[in-house]
RNA sequence: GUCCUCGUAGCUCAGUUGGAUAGAGCGACAGCCUCCUAAGCUGUAGGCCGCAGGUUCGAUUCCUGCCGGGGACACCA
């Protein structure tokens, strides 16, 4: 980043004193080929043009200018017709381990955000049964972007939306409460569609045991307790497992409390009053074709009572009104189809769906085990929950693999593969270089080798190894990965970051005797180079929600 | 049927605001521990970036069509 801006502004004002303004099209980045030096800019032909020079006497002219201006510069060479290519001396990209120890843990933040509030909603299953591997997955995305997004800037609240109004709640309560009076020897109709998991009857015999009396009370009574019960029960269960899975939400929101309040109805009438919603055979309708949907939707059906997304909508209101900025949910990617409703909703709320509202779709899990599919279903009860997964796997292991892909891509967890501990399963890789550093760090310390809390550049002058320079490059990048990261809402880049990082690590220490070696300056500035890159690793790690372990 | 999405090495996947010779890991093959953690490293092989057009000085990237995988299309949640 540093490295981009010091070239970028050189040019600049190259180009200005020349009277031209850098082109659109001109881009700086690092080659993908390190042969081409730390630096590419093309001058597109746009620039010649306007210069009025040949594009390789124009070149030229730029690469002289560049040598005067920037002592920084080690080489420079002129490739293809308007290729410039950079090198920068060592010396510069040496700076970026002392920031590493100015920052420390946050080293690599940064201000993309610039303190806008935004609201990440997330999981938010219904509590009917324990979350799934496949909540797992959505668990583990929105809290890693929660923790990406502060981390660059952004003020960040986290939030699970309950759906406690709605027909699948008062099924489970029914499903409990058939549970119970069957247990308690009485006759039971079972309907088709009850919740059959065994969480059902364990939660049924307790709440039996609490409250001995129920079987003898009026359906209707006995029905709410038992709803209440389950809920609470289930919900419990929801936020051990999520915290054991290291995810966060700060607030648990109820959509029964929004009902209650009467947030659905005034949204309702809101829309009537602007012209969004109109009466037609017995229901009212939200006309959503006008921004882009395919056909308008249901707010009360004919039977007066409220959709699903009705009350989606008072939601989304509330969450404005709480002066949100910019709402992102993280939805199942079976609510595909509902991203244009909820976009038309949050135009007609006043607000802008392109820049003050988005979705990330967490694609399906299948579950395997040694290559065998493993069959999930809530209602059936036979599924895999996220508990026995992470007590399987760990919680780092799970976490790093639903991290490393893109979410809306579906996802093969073998649980097999995920248990072994080699390169399938990357999670170890980034962590064995952390914890080969710090075991580094350890025997270098009991040698009585002791390293400054801050190194200045004398220090680190003997860095200047390929392997060296990549290294020191590879944690300059770390900003610009979150940087990124942070403006995509996604964090796989994240993990490939690291990987790679990771990667040039391993290469270096197995190339390179650290504390074998006889130049103690050389052994010096290795070993602070060395804590530089477990600081990003562990920072890395961090906003993946994975432990950085000393040890392995 | 309509819409969305994906198609990159044998496998799992990165990469694209259009730029130089398209990357990583796994798997395969050949090497490396009397030495800082071998959960590691080094090297080799492996590619019409789904197909066909278009835009462009330049396309894996943008546009159109087609083929193939997945998904969404309720007065469900």
């Amino acid at each position: 980043m540093r490295d981009i801006v010091l070239l970028r502004t050189a040019l600049e004002s190259i180009l200005h004193d020349m009277g031209l303004s850098w082109p659109e099209k001109a881009v700086i980045e690092p080659p993908k080929d390190p042969r081409h030096g730390d630096l590419a800019c093309n001058l597109p032909l746009v620039l010649t043009k306007q210069a009025g020079l040949p594009p390789r006497a124009l070149a030229e002219r730029m690469a002289d200018e560049l040598k005067a201006r920037l002592p920084e510069i080690s080489a420079l060479e002129i490739a293809g017709p308007g290729f410039l290519n950079i090198t920068l001396a060592p010396a510069f990209w040496q700076r970026v381990v002392p920031e590493t120890e100015r920052q420390g843990a946050a080293f690599g933040s940064g201000n993309t955000g610039q303190g806008r509030k935004i609201q990440v909603e997330f999981v938010s299953a219904n509590p009917t049964g324990p979350l799934h591997i496949g909540h797992g997955r959505g668990a583990a995305v929105g809290d890693s972007l929660a923790r990406l997004l502060r981390f660059a800037g952004y003020h960040v609240s986290t939030e699970y939306y309950i759906n406690d109004a709605g027909r699948q709640m008062r099924l489970l309560g029914l499903s409990v409460w058939l549970r119970l009076r069957d247990a308690a020897g009485l006759t039971v109709d079972w309907p088709d569609d009850y919740y059959r998991g065994d969480y059902i009857r364990d939660i049924a015999l307790e709440l039996w045991q609490k409250s001995p009396e129920l079987p003898s009370l009026p359906d209707d009574e006995a029905l709410d307790i038992c709803f209440e019960y389950a809920m609470q029960s289930i919900l419990d269960g929801i936020k051990a497992d999520l915290a054991a899975f290291r995810v966060e939400h700060q607030m648990w929101f109820s959509e029964r409390g929004l009902v209650r309040a009467g947030a659905v109805e005034r949204t309702l009438d809101d829309l009537k009053r602007e012209g969004h919603a109109y009466e037609k055979d017995g229901a009212l309708w939200f006309a959503t074709t006008p921004y882009g949907d395919d056909k308008d939707r249901v707010l009360r059906k004919s039977d007066g009572s409220l959709t699903y997304f009705a009350s989606d909508i008072a939601y989304h209101a509330d969450k404005f009104q709480r002066g949100f900025d910019e709402l992102w949910d993280v939805w199942g990617a079976d609510h595909h189809g509902y991203i244009p409703r909820m976009r038309a909703a949050i135009a007609a709320l006043g607000r802008n769906p392109d820049t003050d509202f988005g979705v990330t779709l967490i694609q399906l899990v299948n579950l395997l085990r040694g290559g065998e599919q493993v069959a999930m279903s809530t209602r059936s009860g036979e599924f895999v929950t996220l508990a026995e997964v992470v007590d399987e796997v760990g919680v780092d292991a799970a976490r790093f693999m639903f991290l490393s892909r893109k979410s809306d891509n579906s996802l093969d967890f073998d649980l097999e593969l995920v248990k072994q501990r080699n390169m399938d399963n990357p999670v170890y890789y980034v962590q064995y270089a952390h914890a080969r550093i710090a075991a580094l760090l350890r025997r270098a310390e009991g040698r009585g080798v002791t390293l400054p809390e801050s190194c200045d550049a004398a220090l680190l002058a003997p860095l200047a190894s390929p392997e060296e320079l990549a290294l020191l490059r590879a944690l300059e990048r770390f900003a610009d990965a979150v940087h990124e990261a942070a403006l995509a809402r996604a964090t796989h880049g994240i993990s490939h970051y690291l990987m790679e990082l990771a990667g040039k690590l391993h290469s270096y220490y197995t190339n390179n005797p650290i504390l074998s070696g006889d130049d103690e300056a050389l052994m010096r500035a290795r070993l602070l180079l060395l804590r530089a890159v477990r600081q990003v690793l562990a920072n890395g790690l961090d906003l993946l929600g994975v432990s950085a372990p000393d040890t392995m």
